[in-house]
DNA sequence: TAGGCGTGGCC
DNA sequence: TGGCCAAGCCT
């Protein structure tokens, strides 16, 4: 480690100082209400929520929550029942792994946390589908501990008050992680409200389009406006291509295999994709995925049995 | 570590 | 219109 870049860290530090009274405040003051800020979520309203949230926009999420946490209001509860089934109520999120994920994360916290989200970080860390961000989110949001939170909305706020750049790298650096950790309040309350107030400032102010400095309540400290703003510059950011892609043969699959409770037939499936080498390498990848059980006689259904180990 | 993995709304 | 974007994870 470099004397400049730990005085680079301790500049940053000193800067965040003057931040996380209003950054916070206007989060007290703007913060949406959602299901799962709500304290009778829970622990586990919060971990289904970050599931779902995964690169999904929140108008989405919202009727599947509330659909999800009826159906299943304790990890045990969606544990018990068929994986087949979370992929079937994951509906149109997208992303269907996810669904078996969050069902095999139900099933280790039923088999190895007596039924409750685990607290500790390396715990949830251990969970499947479960990564630094999900754990530090469900650590900060459902327990109030101290966790530099890098979301999506975080990265591009950092870059912007810290960095003076209008994007942050497509990959997540150390020197991001270095940053996140500098700036976050010592206090550990304080520290979850600075997560979750950063996150909801890069959702609704500093968005990636269309950023409103005027509402922004740390503007006049922030180096990317300082500097008049400028465009990004480096490599292209990272966009995916979907139309024509196995995903989207995946998906129309999966969509066929939803809507139906009994087996289908492979013609069935024939139907949804015109190109039969590509039809056929989506359908092997769902069912190595896990997301489709293959039975005798060339049909097919959402899985009944117990497609993932739950152990990681 | 780059690339695979869904879906839909927005401008 | 179509590229861009949305609370990532995994290999």
């Amino acid at each position: 480690m470099t004397a400049t870049s730990e005085c680079h860290a301790t500049d940053d530090h000193r800067a965040a100082l003057r931040l996380h009274a209003p950054v916070n405040e206007w989060f007290t003051e703007h913060a949406r209400e959602l299901p799962w800020r709500r304290p009778e979520a829970g622990a586990w309203g919060v971990m289904v929520s970050e599931f779902m949230l995964q690169q999904t926009p929140v108008s989405r999420v919202l009727p599947v929550y509330e659909q999800w946490l009826a159906r299943w209001p304790r990890p045990a509860d969606l544990a018990a029942e068929e994986p087949g089934e979370a992929v079937r109520a994951w509906g149109r999120l997208g992303y269907p792994r996810r669904a078996l994920r969050l069902h095999g994360a139900a099933a280790a916290i039923a088999e190895r946390h007596g039924g409750d989200v685990p607290t500790g970080h390396a715990q949830l860390l251990a969970l499947p589908g479960v990564g630094e961000y999900t754990a530090s989110a469900v650590a900060s949001f459902a327990y109030g501990q101290r966790h530099p939170v890098l979301d999506t909305n975080v990265r591009r706020v950092f870059t912007r008050l810290f960095r003076g750049r209008e994007f942050p790298p497509n990959a997540t650096t150390a020197a991001e992680r270095k940053l996140a950790r500098a700036v976050l309040p010592e206090e550990e309350a304080t520290a979850a409200r600075w997560a979750a107030a950063t996150m909801e400032l890069g959702a609704l102010v500093c968005t990636a389009r269309k950023p409103d400095c005027r509402a922004c309540p740390v503007a006049t400290e922030c180096a990317w406006k300082i500097a008049g703003s400028p465009p990004h510059e480096g490599p292209p950011r990272r966009t995916q291509t979907y139309a024509g892609t196995d995903r989207q043969v995946r998906g129309r699959l999966l969509a066929v295999l939803r809507e139906t409770s009994a087996p289908v037939p492979k013609e069935r499936l024939d139907e949804v994709w015109h190109e039969p080498v590509q039809r056929a390498r989506a359908l092997d990848g769902l069912v190595a995925d896990g997301l489709v059980e293959p039975l005798a006689g060339g049909v097919y259904r959402l899985p009944r049995s117990r497609p993932h180990s739950t152990a990681r």
